[in-house]
DNA sequence: ATGGGTGCAAATTGTTTGCAACTTA
DNA sequence: TAAGTTGCAAACAATTTGCACCCAT
């Protein structure tokens, strides 16, 4: 369960698991996919739950150090998150066109990530891949 | 030479290689490695050549549509770039306690990239990969 | 009761833009 | 000389922060 997670963290770290805390971590996993600060926070505003912006800007980068999500892109303006928890590890193929994100995973990478490593004396810890090009979608429409 | 292939990418644009353009083009190809739009600028002050903040920002884009240099990070606050041109696409293990940038290659990745696509029947173009870690020198030290 | 947490609004920071004067093709 | 370009300063947008009150532990 991720409260407990979330919970663990926040003790280990002496921090308290607030209301709002709370909240924004389940509006997070209510959601599906990819999401950034200001969306998640137009969520919960609809849903009539009560945070302010600054708890949401202060509370995914605790998500983020407790490992249940991760910062996936900061190509437009703003930064994009997902949750990871549960959710395996993937890569991305983004559509240059319309913006959308293909979810991929290849064992293979993770093989290359270790030997790539290795070459370089260094602790790899995880990665991003991120193909860019143009989707099915748009080739046939365009 | 990279500016004959600027000065062709702009000319097909109908637009025009100004004096600033080509200092920021040359101070551009002096670098060495990564650098953020802040920096370059800070640099050309520095070496008391004429340019604004402004034209910084409105030339590094030409120069990665002229596909010379390459968007490679936009992790902590600012974008980073590095030039390409005459210098092979490669990927990055990027420390996470130093801030050091290791480049590596494997051709195994593009071939990734393609049976990644192939399987989701997308036409990939670019992709980046940034694997994050701890490097030789941190983990002696720390 | 203590120390962390919240909301708000103001402050920062990276980047973009409007405009009048200037340059390049 | 026509069209694009520059520099400046003001405008923006995303994120951060100071502070007085609030609430988990």
């Amino acid at each position: 369960m991720e409260k407990e997670v979330f919970r663990n963290f926040l003790y280990k770290r002496g921090l308290k698991l607030t209301k709002e805390r709370q909240r924004i971590l389940d509006e997070v996993f209510a959601l599906h996919g990819h999401f950034d600060p200001e969306e998640l926070l137009l969520r919960m505003k609809n849903k009539g739950m009560k945070v302010s912006k600054a708890s949401v800007y202060r509370t995914l980068p605790l998500l983020v150090a407790s490992g249940l999500i991760e910062q996936v892109e900061k190509n437009d303006k703003h930064a994009h998150y997902e949750h990871t928890f549960g959710h395996g590890h993937h890569d991305h193929l983004i559509c240059m066109k319309c913006g959308r994100v293909i979810e991929v995973y290849s064992p293979k990478l993770e093989a290359i990530q270790n030997e790539l490593c290795r070459e370089s004396d260094f602790d790899g810890m995880t990665h991003t891949l991120e193909i860019k090009g143009c989707c099915c979608d748009c080739r046939q429409g365009g």
